[in-house]
DNA sequence: TATGAGTATTAGGCGCTCTTAACATTATGT
DNA sequence: ACATAATGTTAAGAGCGCCTAATACTCATA
């Protein structure tokens, strides 16, 4: 029933993985755009900014940027890696869509024991990355050299889907689109054009689409089939 | 995050469990013994059902005595269903023994969905009963008809046991120590006596132990090796 | 220079779940 | 019949995590 492995407050948890992913985004992290992650006013970040300074999970900058601590990355990363293990293991051990999977595990990534933890470890035989193609913190993954974001590739060019950001994944539909659509990690496609707003004509499985601007900056590929 | 279907707050959930899960082990569902089972003070549990009768998930009656509405008796089967499904789950297929298993699964009730219900459902094959004997809600199985508690086993005589009731999962070191002895479903053994104070003497596996009298009286069994 | 956009904070408050202390009631047993 | 035990309730309060409204500060730019 109690939660007794370094207790700490769910909304501690919530606020951790946010910073970091925020932070894995390449968002600059303030209190501002956690607000918006999390669905929160802004006074509840503030409070809770102050609670987790005391507790010294974060340092609070003079430019208002925050960092994790040590603690707190540590209990970033704990969460992050369930979260993404959980992804792993409901989509592959229980069958889950890409959608239903992120939902789920975030739900999961809190109540996931250390023990579970190595269990589904051992029964997804040491996974690297999540689904969505995010690494998984504590597995050795090393992103492609020649990542880049899906809009810079050139027109006419071929690209492989590495991963898709977090951010994204937070966005209602996203994931879903992205599902059917086949833009999945590993997956390749061809860039058509684009267009002077930036968005992207792509083709995946001979089946042509368009993907947003803000998107195409934010997925990550690497260029050829 | 948020958590979407039949919205209903974690505590409304263990309450509902624990009235279940009372009235399955024979033990008058008043207050004080909620009170007992959630560990919390007794004016907590006051507050809680008064909220409970107000939202129509319980009804309390004249005698003190409650009970589940139809809509408690739901919510109620549900998160048994989820508590040991996912003990199942957790033995099963992430290979986790009896004693973890329990203590997770106490988590994890609250954040399966039907979805993931579903599928573990049919990853476990529709099983009947938890890792420790008691129905899976939902499942129709039926009780042995000639099952009793252990401690009306008559001395000399064999034994297979069918159930280790909720009751005793909850005593700390229960079922380290029943795990130890051998002590589980579908495990026989046999009485060798019993003491004045009703504490038995059995032998399971060669090994013979004592199973204090309280114990001896909520262990379910049928008889006959 | 003034205006507006963006950001953070203070103040006051709410709902949930829990606590202890004190009290009132009911049952039990000698 | 009376003392004791068991049970439930009231009252007051605490901590958490959130809210809105109002305020204050920093920039960039018209």
């Amino acid at each position: 029933m109690a939660y007794e492995p370094t207790e700490h407050h769910p909304a501690f948890e919530e606020y951790s993985e946010a910073i970091y992913e925020l932070a894995e985004d390449g968002v600059p992290v303030i209190q501002a755009r956690i607000s918006e992650r999390l669905d929160v006013s802004r006074p509840a970040v503030s409070e809770m900014v102050r609670r987790m300074e005391r507790e010294d999970l974060v340092k609070v900058h003079e430019s208002g940027e925050i960092t994790l601590t040590s603690e707190g990355k540590e209990l970033a990363t704990t969460i992050v890696r369930r979260h993404r293990l959980a992804e792993c293991f409901l989509t592959d051990v229980l069958g889950l869509n890409w959608t239903d999977a992120h939902s789920e595990a975030g739900r999961w990534e809190h109540v996931i024991s250390p023990t579970v933890e190595e269990a589904m470890l051992r029964a997804l035989g040491d996974p690297n990355t999540c689904p969505h193609g995010n690494p998984i913190p504590g597995s050795n993954y090393q992103e492609p050299q020649d990542a880049v974001v899906l809009s810079k590739i050139d027109a006419g060019k071929s690209f492989t889907v590495v991963r898709i950001p977090e951010e994204l994944e937070w966005e209602t539909g996203q994931l879903e689109f992205l599902e059917s659509t086949g833009l999945m990690p590993g997956r390749s496609g061809v860039v058509h054009s684009f267009a002077p707003d930036g968005t992207a004509t792509v083709e995946v499985d001979d089946n042509p689409f368009g993907v947003g601007g803000p998107t195409a900056e934010r997925i990550v590929v690497t260029p050829g089939a």
